[in-house]
DNA sequence: CTGAAAGCGCTTACAG
DNA sequence: CTGAAAGCGCTTACAG
C-alpha cells in the first residue's frame, strides 16, 4: 500500500516537471523509484532482467516524461553512434543527388541516419570533412568521390570502414558499387553500330574521373573489335563550368576540328544535354543527322530529350548495395566489388 | 636540461603508439606531461592560458599523435553539437536537392555538419526522424517539409530552432525562407497575358503544398485583375506517379474537358516537363500552339528545354539565408520571413 | 531482480 | 600558469 501511494504522488511529480528540459535516464529513475540501470535496461528491452511490475512503472514514466534515450551519451560510452558519412563530390550533379538519396533511404532501413558533406571535388574540404566525420565517431564512410588526399590515404591505411561508389578507392582494391564501365561504353558502341554510325566521336571533360575515362574506353575498344573507324575522342573543359557547358563546348571543339560525326557517345546525361543544344543551333537534326547516345539513363530523358539514348544505370538502386556493404564490413567480412546490371538503352 | 630529456623520450613513447586507436586528450596530456585541462586549454585556443613553453610542448604531441577532439565528448559535456538537421520532402525532387546543396555549404562555413533526413512527404517518417534528431543533439532543424504531425506539432510547441524553407510552418509564424508564391503567380500571368494568351490555364498536383497552390492563385488573381477570362485550373494525380506523370496527366486531362489553352502556367517545372510532352504527342507546337510558362527556372531549362518559359527562383541562394535564420534564431532575435526575389522567366 | 560504481572524452569552475 | 575534480547521459560488469 505504501508503495502504491508514492508511485501516485511521483506520477504527479513527473507530470509537473514535463514543462522542463531533456529529460534524462536519471530523470526516469527518479520517477519511477528505480536505479538509473534498471532503467536503462528496461529501454533496452532487456525485460527480463527487471521483474513485469518494475518494467511496467519504468515504461509508464517513460511514457509520461517523453523520455527518449541521449544517442550522445550511449555513443560516448559504447563508441558506436549509428551514423554514417556520406561524401559526395559534388550534389548539383543530379547523379550524384540520386545516389544520396537512395543511400539515405537504406541507411534509414538499417536504422541508422546519415551526415552529407559535399567536397566539391577538393581535396582539402574533401580532408577536412573526413576529420570532422571522424570527430563525429561515425561507424563508416560512404564515398561518391576518389580524389587523392592526404587524409583519404590516411583513412584507408587505418582501414575505416568505407565504401565506395561509382568512383572507385584510389590507393586499393576494396568495397565498391557501380557498374562495369567498360562494358556500358561497349554496349554504346554496338548501338551506335548497329544504327549505322560510322564516324563517331566521344566526349568527355578535361581531367574526368576515371568512370567516363572507362566508358569511352570501352567505346573505342568496342569499335576497335567491330572493325570501325576508330572514334574521334575530345576531352573538353570549361573553367568553373557545368557538365552541360562542357558537353556544348565539346562538340564545338568537334567542328573546329573539322570532324562530323554521325554519332557520339556523351560520357555521361548532361554532357549529352550541352552536345544537343550545339547541334541543334548549327542545324542539325538528332537523331536524323547525328545520333547521340549516353550512360546515365536519367528519368528525364523520356520526358524532354527523346532524341536522346541512354544506357541506363541503376543509380536509384546504389544505396541498398552500398549500406550491404557497409555491414558486411563491419562483420568483418572480405571487401569485394558489386557490379549492377546496366539497361541498353 | 632534465626536462629536455623528458620531452625527449615522451616523444619516442608517441610515436610508438601513433599505431593505435583514437587519440584522447588523456593521451596528449601523458605524452607532454601536462594535465588533461591545460591540454583542452590549448586545443581550444585559450592560449594565454598556457606558457608559451607549455603551449608548444602540448602542440607537438597533439601533431604527432595526429589528436583530434572527439565531437562527442564536447557535445556531451557542451551541450552543444555543432550540428544541424535537415529534414527534406522528397530527395528525388532537384528543387530539394538544389536546397541541400547550398544548405550543407552555408553550414559548413559557419562551422556545422548536417544531417539529411528524407520524410517522402510522410508523417510518420516526418515524426521518426525528428526524433532521431533530437536524439542526436542537434542544434536546430531545417525543414524543407510541413507536413502536420504530431511530432513536429511537439517541436514547435517546445521551441524547437527550426527554419522552414519553401514551405511555411503549417502551425504559426516563424522563420522562413521562399519567395512570394503570390507575386510568382501573378509575374507568370502578366508574361502570358503581354504574349498574347487569352485562352489560358493552370495546372498543379492533387493535394499539393501550399506553396504550388499559392502560385495558382496569384496567377488566377492577375488574369483577373486585367480582365482576362479565368484560368482553367485543373488539379492532377498519378498514384506514385512523378510531377512528370502529373504535368502529363493534367494536360491530358484538359483535353478531356475540351480545354484548349493557349497559355498554361505550370506550377513547378517538372510539371511543364511533363505537360510539354503530352502536347507535342498531340501534334501541337510549343511555343507556337500553345506557350507554357513555370515557376522554378532550372538551369537545365535553357539547355533541353528552350520552349519553356520559367520564373527563376534563387533557391541555389536559400542556404545562406536559412542558415542566416539559424544564427539570428541562436542569438534569440524575433523570427521573420525572407522573401527571396525570383527573376521574371 | 536490482543498484552502486566506473568510465567513455570532454569542459569548466575552482583552488592553488 | 597549472591541475584535481565534478559531471554531461549513458552502459555494463560486478556485487548483492
Amino acid at each position: 500500500m505504501k508503495s502504491m501511494e508514492k508511485r501516485e504522488s511521483d506520477a504527479t511529480m513527473t507530470t509537473k516537471r514535463d514543462a522542463g528540459g531533456p529529460v534524462s535516464l536519471a530523470d526516469i529513475a527518479k520517477a519511477a523509484d528505480v536505479s538509473i540501470s534498471t532503467v536503462s535496461r528496461v529501454v533496452n528491452g532487456q525485460t527480463h532482467r527487471a521483474s513485469a511490475e518494475t518494467a511496467e512503472r519504468v515504461r509508464r514514466a517513460i511514457e509520461e516524461l517523453g523520455y527518449r534515450p541521449n544517442q550522445i551519451g550511449r555513443t560516448l560510452k559504447k563508441g558506436k553512434s549509428r551514423v554514417v558519412a556520406m561524401l559526395t563530390a559534388g550534389m548539383h550533379n543530379p547523379v550524384m543527388s540520386t545516389i544520396a538519396s537512395s543511400t539515405e533511404a537504406a541507411l534509414r532501413d538499417a536504422g541508422y541516419v546519415m551526415f552529407l558533406c559535399d567536397t566539391h571535388d577538393r581535396a582539402e574540404l574533401q580532408d577536412e570533412y573526413l576529420n570532422a566525420m571522424r570527430a563525429q565517431a561515425v561507424e563508416g564512410y560512404i564515398l561518391v568521390t576518389n580524389i587523392k588526399s592526404p587524409g583519404l590515404a590516411e583513412f584507408v591505411e587505418r582501414g575505416e570502414p568505407m565504401v565506395f561508389a561509382c568512383r572507385r578507392n584510389p590507393y586499393r582494391f576494396g568495397p565498391f558499387v557501380g557498374i562495369d564501365d567498360k562494358r556500358a561504353g561497349a554496349a554504346a558502341a554496338d548501338r551506335l553500330w548497329a544504327d549505322g554510325c560510322r564516324r563517331t566521336a566521344a566526349i568527355l571533360p578535361t581531367g574526368s574521373s576515371q568512370v567516363l575515362r572507362e566508358r569511352v574506353e570501352g567505346f573505342r575498344a568496342r569499335l576497335a573489335e567491330v572493325g570501325a573507324e576508330p572514334p574521334a575522342i575530345v576531352e573538353a573543359g570549361v573553367p568553373g563550368g557545368s557538365l552541360l557547358e562542357i558537353g556544348y563546348e565539346a562538340a564545338r571543339r568537334l567542328e573546329e576540328m573539322n570532324i562530323h560525326p554521325d554519332g557520339i557517345l556523351c560520357a555521361s546525361d548532361q554532357l549529352a544535354y550541352g552536345a544537343h543544344r550545339r547541334a541543334t543551333e548549327r542545324g542539325l537534326r538528332v537523331p536524323g543527322d547525328r545520333r547521340l547516345i549516353s550512360i546515365d539513363g536519367s528519368e528525364l530523358n523520356g520526358w524532354i530529350a527523346p532524341w536522346l539514348v541512354s544506357i541506363h544505370v541503376p543509380y536509384r538502386e546504389y544505396g541498398t548495395h552500398i549500406v550491404e556493404q557497409l555491414l558486411s564490413l563491419w562483420h568483418g567480412r572480405t571487401p569485394r566489388e558489386i557490379l549492377l546490371p546496366f539497361l541498353r538503352g
